[in-house]
RNA sequence: UCCCCGAUAGCUCAAUAGGUAGAGCGAGCGGCUGUUAACCGCUAGGUCGUAGGUUCGAGCCCUACUCGGGGAGCCA
């Protein structure tokens, strides 16, 4: 067979030549004789470096001394541009240099195997809704102002008029749900938010169904379903490469339905109770032991590297272990400091707010599944959010946060379906009724009850994923302070 | 906008108490018929982020700035 790809890693050794290529699909060893190949075709493979383009052709056969498993014993081989001196090299880099190589960068394993990912969620994010009877409907980018967090949209010039970059196809699906029933649309969304933290993007993807005649336990039933059916998509197409990032694959395998259901006052209930506070010095007693046991392991390194006498692979080790132990320090510094700030948002949280990241991550920290969080106060959620009829400080909507301490992943809401109670809540937030007729229109022509809820695709991978930071879980991330490419 | 940390070879990092810069990877050359981030030998490669200051002497101390990382705030 014939193989078109890329040098990932060669290894000469006398007159054998391992050559690992990168196709695009994965990788493979090739193996080289010298005497099975000319000695200008064996001389000229050796002289290629780090991702220099190549055509290898050869015999797969099985051997278990690959990588792999298997093997191409190579019959003939041509290069088709030879790469000098590649700057990604099989060490360890910095975010920086990774991300300002972010073109290159994309072809490393790492980037590879959240790329994968990436594909089978979306994948399987429009399998489901296929699979369910939703119709597709694609909402428009270029959207008009009306109202709502107009602070954190992209004003564009549209032919002379102020326009913005869409941060939610809703309203827009909730015409269309009255026209089809199940609906959603899947697409790039914007936010001109000043966040700088791991979780947040200015251009992101984001899946929206929206649902006729549905209650609040039919939404998390819906979600719960369609989250439980993406991971589990993952767990059988991206086994491999779950593995090769480090994945909790076993925390992945408990997401099945039915999730964790908490309301808002049961949250707050939680972070302020003495469970909490236990919980947190816990955590804090634990980071300081795992510390404590880094710190001993690179004292140790040290003095061994001091009084020498240490052989050349042993320096070598620890020359790379110790770099690993002080990065690992250092984070744990991060959360040992952080940790009495969060105890005390948590004691000092009134009814009312809004939950910040970190009592997020304290909820979810204490679950392994993923957890709802339902019937948030009405003055910390949008306008459209149904009013509960039967408790009217709260309305209908919900937050699924994901496990150990990622963060929300969705949030969603049953929408107020009554005219004159949607009235009052435009008015109530100041907003001009008329830029809303036609929504208004919904509630006047055959309302009924509907809701849906937007998941973020790139929150949905690095959850998945295990990775920290979302910039990875895109290809070419746009964050507020920084735009690689 | 605020707080913390950092910037030394292409990359990742080191440099005892302030005394004139090193190691691995990568690159080049040579060696090795089963390597697994291979290994072994040799070679090339640096205005120590920028500007100023202290000092006989600054990579190291001080000030300002620039860039980067982490966190907070804000926020689907």
């Amino acid at each position: 067979m014939t193989l078109n790809g890329w040098v990932y890693n060669s290894r000469p050794s006398g007159k054998v030549l391992f050559v690992v290529v990168r196709d695009g699909t994965g990788l493979c060893q090739c193996v080289i004789e010298a005497g099975t190949v000319s000695e200008e075709v064996f001389e000229a493979v050796k002289r290629l470096g780090q991702e220099s383009s190549l055509t290898v052709t050869g015999l797969v056969r099985a051997e278990p001394r690959s990588p792999g498993g298997v093997e191409l014993a190579v019959t003939d081989a041509a290069a088709i541009c030879p790469a000098v001196e590649y700057p990604i090299t099989p060490k360890e880099h910095g975010v920086e240099f990774l991300m300002s190589n972010r073109h290159l960068y994309l072809r490393s394993q790492r980037p590879w195997c959240i790329g994968r990912i990436r594909h089978t969620v979306i994948d399987a994010i429009r399998r489901f809704f296929n699979d369910n009877g939703f119709t597709l409907v694609d909402t428009p980018i270029f959207t008009a102002a009306a109202g709502e967090g107009e602070q954190t949209l992209f004003e564009v010039d549209y032919f002379g008029q102020p326009m913005f970059l869409s941060q939610t196809g809703q309203l827009y699906l909730e015409c269309a749900a009255m026209s089809f029933g199940k609906v959603y649309c899947f697409g790039p969304t914007f936010r001109a938010e000043k966040s700088k933290t791991r979780r947040h993007l200015t251009e992101f993807w984001m899946v929206e169904p929206e649902v006729a005649f549905i209650n609040l336990p039919g939404l998390l039933e819906l979600a719960e379903n369609f989250v439980s059916s993406v991971v589990g998509r993952v767990l059988k197409d991206n086994r491999a490469e779950l593995e090769t990032l480090g994945a909790d694959i076993a925390g992945l395998e408990k997401i099945t339905p039915p999730f964790v259901r908490l309301t808002y006052s049961d949250a707050v209930d939680i972070l302020t109770s003495e469970r909490t506070v236990k919980f947190l010095a816990e955590q804090l007693e634990q980071f300081k032991a795992q510390k404590a046991a880094l710190e001993a392991e690179l004292a140790q390194i040290e003095a061994a590297d001091k009084k020498g006498g240490l052989k050349k692979w042993q320096q070598e080790k620890n020359a790379r272990r110790l770099p690993e132990l002080r990065g690992e320090i250092a984070e744990l510094d991060t959360k040992i400091e952080n940790n009495p700030k969060h105890a005390e948002l948590a004691a000092n949280f009134t009814w009312g707010k809004d939950l910040g990241g970190s009592d997020e991550t304290i909820i979810s920290l204490m679950h392994d599944k993923p957890v709802f969080v339902t019937h948030y106060p009405r003055s910390a959620k949008a306008f459209y959010m149904k009013t509960d009829r039967s408790n009217p400080k709260v309305v209908e909507n919900f937050d699924l946060l994901a496990p150990q301490g990622f963060g929300e992943v969705i949030g969603g809401s049953v929408r107020e379906d009554d005219y004159d109670y949607l009235l009052r809540r435009v008015n109530e937030e100041g907003y001009n009724p008329a830029d809303y007729n036609w929504y208004l229109d919904l509630r006047k022509y055959g309302s009924v009850p509907h809701g849906g809820f937007g998941l973020g695709v790139e929150r949905t991978v690095a959850w998945i994923t295990g990775e920290r930071h979302i910039r990875q879980c895109i290809a070419f991330p746009r964050m507020m302070d920084k735009v690689y490419l």
